[in-house]
DNA sequence: CATGAATGAGGATTCATTCAT
DNA sequence: GATGAATGAATCCTCATTCAT
């Protein structure tokens, strides 16, 4: 074994022993949130003793940091599925109903909740989600703008980010209505979502 | 002085020391967050001893769920606005900028990220918020049923409620977006909520 | 009203009020301890406020020794009852059934405990506790020594106090198999009682 | 070292540290009571951080628990004693200056007395006083079954149970003694306790 | 690399006591 | 006299973090 090769080894299981850390917190996180999740119940989940987390991360803090990071990135995938579309307009209000049902998932708005809060709180938290967020942002801006144009659309920059603010707007406030309103009719949801955003698309 | 004189003063005074605590825990909380602000912070804040904040709050749960009701009823008061109106759809449209911009209050979101995740994993606090989108969603129905009763619309209970939940959406996405995109354009923001209010409402 | 007789109301107002005190205590100080009654449920107890009890009594401690010194004369009248039988060996055996069931009630036997374990700890209380018992002592001591005498039996200092003791151990202890034997037989307990007064008195 | 050693080394060291934390209890309870002693006194007379007793009792009450269990098999011991002898009532008779003296050592009676007041309000530890003594209960009562069969006394459960709850009495209340009257004669005490004894074993 | 024993600062809460009214 | 609002010290307990092994 060369000593290239043990540096690579090394890497290699130092970024396994992150990912194991991360996929231990998520669980935690979810369970007790950022604040009640203790670093033993997150080092019991993870298998691996307290102390030695600190082999691989400052603290508790830079934990969350990194959670936050890899739990930020889920938007631009979608965007990237509606770059390829012919139609992506016609697209977004078809895969509404997918899209609606995926911001309900309690699994899902939980973590999302809680890092939003400490986002509200925490600057570094609020830096990682504005950069991740300014991302799928300028991905839909592009997207939305090619598409107005191809469809004789008024495509200003204002309208567009309007639209585009709107629409993420209504999808990160579905995750609210589900803490709020936990047995709402999702598909009569789904019926008025599509509603509003064929208006946001196609005006 | 006679004995109820000195009962109502007393009662006004808890009442006014409750505020005190309440109005100090609103500065802390937004600051630190409701795990992050100490008791000792609070009763600094209200400018009164950590002990003494005991005789008028059970603990310091029983702060977060009095704050937190009395934060709770902000959307009742737009109901009500808007049920004397002669017509309260369009004055919805019409009345949007005013909305947006209060969802956009940093003085405001801030807070109700806090509650909202609190509410996400604190059972009490989770039912307040129930409880208050309940009375908040029979309002709206209503008044929306009503509405559209008189365009001649339709105004079954799963089209209403899947207007009502998609407006909701848009105003709670709305904080947010204000934490996700500081510079937003609010004018253009505004815009688009118009299109699509118009949209749900009279669609 | 003359200045005397003011002053006379006073100190009667005021040993009414210091009475008042130590009922309500004897009624916390059985339902939660000499250290788990708070001055504020002694207050209540005795219908005044908590800040007017300093005005009576120093502090908690001097309630406690108050409220002691008036528990602990209890024996004497047994005692004094005893002086003015006939033969008062006899009239120990005989009312030895009334004896161990006053020590076998509830409402006695757990102030009891807490008064011993606070003398066990509190100097001041422990001096109340042996200056009473000293003073049983030396009624039980005379009362045993004449009759001794009278039935021709030994009554030097050592017999006599040691009989004593051993009397006073066995009402005592009583009391604590009360707590720890709660089913006990009483009739059981009586005869034998009986047995060993019997031998402790006459031999 | 292997897993096992490692391991039972540990186990072993957890036991140790208890007893550490259960010894340094034993002094703080002695000296200030359970409920004076605070956890910050015990840790430092245990040469351990206050936060460190909790990785091995689960709060106060679980060290007031444990340390009440350590001190209430003692009776078993003199049982199991007297049951390996011939003549185990004669045994006692002969034996009292030496139980009488363990009963009257200062460092005993003040925790059993604490023990005792701890019991009169605390069911938990009411619950282990009570098993231990019926525990003690029973053996002593198949002790005098037997030896009193074997001198062709009366041995019915009542005369029996009357008995032993008259002698634990004794004995037990000879601790209290030890408090009200510092300065008493043992050897008198003694010697009326064999007065006591004969007749409560031999009649 | 890996452990988990150990620390100690910090948090919520209680309560005897004081004092302005 | 009488109140009870107000204090603040003290208590139990938790937990991120360190470090000897």
């Amino acid at each position: 074994m060369t000593i290239t090769e043990k540096k690579h080894g090394d890497q290699e299981r130092a970024l396994s022993r992150r990912k194991q850390v991360l996929d231990a917190a998520a669980i935690c996180f979810a369970r007790s949130g950022f604040h009640g999740a203790s670093m033993a119940e997150i080092s019991k989940a993870a298998g691996m003793s307290a102390g030695h987390i600190y082999n691989y991360f400052d603290g508790k803090d830079a934990i969350i940091g990194a959670f936050v990071e890899r739990n930020v990135e889920r938007v631009s995938a979608i965007m990237r599925d509606l770059e390829q579309r012919d139609d992506p307009l016609q697209t977004m209000v078809d895969d509404a109903p997918q899209h609606v049902r995926e911001n309900l998932d309690p699994a899902l708005w939980g973590l999302q909740l809680e890092i939003f809060s400490e986002a509200s709180r925490n600057p570094a938290i609020a830096a990682v989600l504005r950069q991740a967020d300014a991302a799928a942002r300028g991905e839909f801006r592009a997207i939305l703008k090619k598409a107005r144009l191809q469809h004789a659309l008024a495509a200003d920059d204002a309208t567009v980010d309007g639209r585009l603010e709107t629409i993420f707007a209504m999808y990160q406030g579905m995750s609210l209505r589900a803490l709020h309103s936990p047995e709402l009719d999702v598909a009569a949801v789904v019926a008025s979502f599509q509603v509003a955003l064929a208006a946001l698309l196609f005006k």
